[in-house]
DNA sequence: AGCACGCCGACT
DNA sequence: GTCGGCGTGCTC
């Protein structure tokens, strides 16, 4: 018999189909081998058994090991991963590897077994008992606890019986068996599922999706509306039906108190899939869905690839956000892959969103996928107020400070009454920019082209780009003046001012800074909601999902500073993060309230989404994407070229751009250049970056694989070139 | 990805 | 004359 394999090499090279022999019938497709490949021995992953080959037999070689007994693959995960190659334009190896714990490969995890011991059925007990001396009083003991108790741990036996466990399997008495044990993490989280009564609009959500005619519902709720039950209840009916699920969250969303409310309510039927877990921990809940023990897979991003069979499923939570694209190859799009998995598997789709992406809104209006609104908080409770703070008229009353009068009587309100406050500011750090007053050099990072950050915690410049670490400057490196002035300010001044202002307040920080140590995370989470602080400060990522009843207060700082982005979803980034932020506010108590600081009080973005006003948003935002021709109307492919030889990655972007145009000449109609340029980011960690932009419009996705050829035979050497499609921050 | 084979420049 | 630079090609 014949195999047809991927090795686990990712190069265009070896990107192909090898085939070898083999004789053990325990070689499926989906199996993962270890076959010789020139003179090494590699992982390989089957995708097709065969009887006859097409290779020159004499020369093909037999496989050498089956790794494990149940193929790592399912019919559908192998399908899915073509999907992948296909439209991701990755080799077969990388598009595997989404499928494997990253423990998998090289054999770097071993397995935990656990021994157990039993009476040996064909051994007369009683004859046993009665041959025993009379002072064996243990072995007599552990006989009879074997006789009740049946098959048991042996690291308990050996605990509660010593040495009569030696003695008795000496005689030939005990049967040892070793069981693979797998490790379950959270375990010890369980507890009372606190059971929601469900409301009359949550129980529609669930008639409607499960009545639908689409695969695909838009669950699109305000912030506080419920979605979660709604989820939950559905996954509920799911496994009712003997079925499996996938739920996704966004990384940031997996709270202990999330994980411990799906333990309570799913036990061990949840597998999690986290990046905190340890190797071993995800390895074992992998094999545990894997191995149909486990039927939810929970986790961020990845977590779409789970080896769960028979999906009935899939709900993506926070649908919108922007950890649902990958970074870095494969650069996926999970939405299309939970797409592909409920396609082939007939399985629900459920996207959920207070804020969806104008892309799945349109679908919904085009009836592509089912609409269901929860247009209300389940407390009742009104969205808070949004006021806006003019920051024009604050700088020229002369107030200088990052504060608005507004917010800062707003912060003495809520502190009085011993509430809490949130301060938003997508900036960490002391100050974003140090500048010499005298001759106006900015420091910039020596490896990219960016002003490095002042963070007065470690008296140092932090290039935010690279992660490089300088020394704070005594005087300007350029003509060596010490009079030196801070622009712009980050989370760590903000807490500083708040500091003088505020003198009795207890205050936290939450930024990248702060949460570098394991945990860190939750640690200051637990410590605001306990409330032990007056005031969070912090960055993003306090924008979702925490759930502070005590908070009344939110503070944007710079609502303006994500509308600044050249990049075609800024508008869709700066509602949706408004809307979340001011989502803090008021969850439980009294009345919330938001103050949003811009210097752009005008702006239609802003004003729409201090009024909540996500269709005015949408209309407006896709007409005018439709009017300019950018997605979802049309795709925009990126090309980027980098190296550390700057005259080398100029040539070869130029190189690019001819190659490309060629192509373009083929299908003008639908191809257009949007030009040959530096990157925003000219330099980055080193390497001198450059990009050419262009869109093609829908359907034509077929040019795409000639672009890429262009643009992957250029990847040797010192270039390094790559192609994106609608990449989500153009840096 | 590795490793072999192969064709041109600086030495024991 | 050889030793070795890494450019090109192959691995079932």
């Amino acid at each position: 018999m014949f195999a047809d394999v991927i090795v686990d090499i990712s190069h265009s090279e070896a990107d192909k189909i090898f085939e070898y022999s083999y004789s053990d019938c325990k070689v499926l497709a989906g199996s993962r081998v270890l076959v010789p490949f020139g003179s090494k021995t590699i992982e390989g992953i089957v995708i097709k058994t065969k009887k006859q080959c097409e290779f020159d037999e004499k020369k093909v070689k037999p496989i050498l090991s089956v790794l494990e007994e149940t193929p790592a693959l399912t019919n559908e995960t192998l399908a899915l991963s073509e999907f992948i190659v296909k439209t991701c334009f990755v080799t077969r190896a990388l598009s595997f590897r989404l499928f494997l714990p990253a423990e998998m490969r090289k054999g770097r995890v071993r397995e935990q077994f656990v021994k157990y011991a039993v009476l040996d059925e064909n051994i007369n007990t009683d004859e046993l008992l009665s041959s025993l001396k009379k002072n064996a009083l243990k072995q007599r003991d552990l006989i009879l606890f074997l006789q009740e108790n049946g098959k048991t741990a042996l690291s308990y036996l050996n605990e509660n019986f010593g040495s009569a466990v030696k003695a008795l399997t000496e005689k030939n008495a005990l049967i040892i068996t070793s069981e693979k044990r797998f490790r379950s993490p959270y375990k010890d989280l369980g507890g009372a599922a606190n059971r929601v009564v469900l409301t009359d609009k949550q129980q529609q959500a669930i008639d409607f999706i499960e009545k639908s005619e689409n695969l695909t519902t838009l669950l699109f709720g305000v912030t506080g509306s419920g979605k979660t039950e709604v989820y939950l209840d559905l996954i509920d009916k799911t496994l009712k039906k003997g079925k499996t699920a996938i739920m996704l969250v966004p990384e940031i969303s997996l709270t202990p108190q999330m994980l411990k409310q799906l333990r309570a309510r799913f036990g061990e039927n949840a597998a999690i899939m986290h990046s905190g877990l340890s190797a071993g921990e995800r390895y074992d809940e992998w094999w545990r869905l894997r191995t149909g023990e486990a039927k939810i897979a929970i986790g961020a991003r990845s977590a779409i690839f789970a080896p769960v069979e028979n999906l009935g499923l899939i709900v993506i939570d926070e649908e919108h956000d922007g950890s649902y694209t990958s970074e870095s190859a494969p650069r996926y799009n999970t939405v299309d892959v939970a797409k592909f998995r409920s396609h082939y598997n007939g399985a629900k789709l459920v996207l959920g969103s207070a804020t969806p992406s104008v892309e799945s809104f349109l679908n919904a209006q085009n009836g592509e996928y089912g609409l269901f609104e929860l247009p209300d908080r389940i407390n009742k409770k009104p969205l808070p107020d949004i006021e806006i703070a003019d920051m024009r008229k604050e700088v020229r009353r002369g107030n200088n400070t990052p504060f608005s009068s507004a917010l800062k009587d707003e912060l003495q309100k809520c502190l009085n009454k011993g509430n809490q406050a949130i301060l938003f500011l997508n900036q960490r750090g002391y100050s974003k920019t140090v500048v010499c007053t005298e001759c106006g050099h900015v420091q910039k990072c020596s490896s990219c082209d960016v002003s490095l950050t002042y963070h007065r915690e470690d008296d140092s410049l932090l290039c935010h780009y690279c992660g490089a670490k300088y020394k704070m400057i005594k005087a300007c490196t350029e003509c060596g003046s010490p009079y030196i002035k801070y622009g712009g300010f980050g989370t760590e001044k903000i807490v500083a001012d708040l500091k003088v202002l505020f003198p009795s307040a207890r205050i936290l920080r939450m930024d990248r800074d702060t949460t570098k140590n394991k945990e860190g995370h939750f640690k200051i989470l637990n410590e605001f909601s306990s409330r032990n602080a007056d005031i969070l400060v912090g960055t993003q990522m306090i924008a979702k999902g925490h759930d502070f009843p005590f908070v009344t207060l939110v503070g944007i700082l710079d609502a303006d500073m994500s509308l600044h982005f050249s990049d075609f979803r800024s508008a869709e980034r700066t509602f949706e993060l408004i809307t979340q932020v001011a989502g803090r506010s008021g969850r439980a108590g009294e009345a919330g309230k938001v103050v949003l600081q811009t210097y752009q009080p005008d702006n239609h973005v802003l004003r729409q989404a201090i009024n909540y006003d996500y269709k005015g948003f949408f209309e407006r935002e896709i007409s005018i994407r439709k009017a300019t021709a950018f997605p979802p109307f049309t795709e925009i492919i990126r090309v980027l070229v980098q190296s550390e030889n700057d005259a080398l990655a100029l040539d070869t972007v130029k190189e690019l751009y001819d190659e490309i145009g060629t192509i373009k000449r083929a299908r003008e109609n639908c191809f257009r250049f949007f030009g040959c340029m530096k990157a925003p980011l000219k330099k980055l960690q080193g390497k001198y970056r450059y990009q050419i932009l262009m869109r093609i419009d829908n359907g034509n996705e077929d040019i795409l694989e000639g672009i890429f050829r262009s643009v992957n035979a250029k990847n040797k050497g010192k270039i390094n070139a790559y192609m994106e499609i609608n990449p989500n921050n153009l840096t």
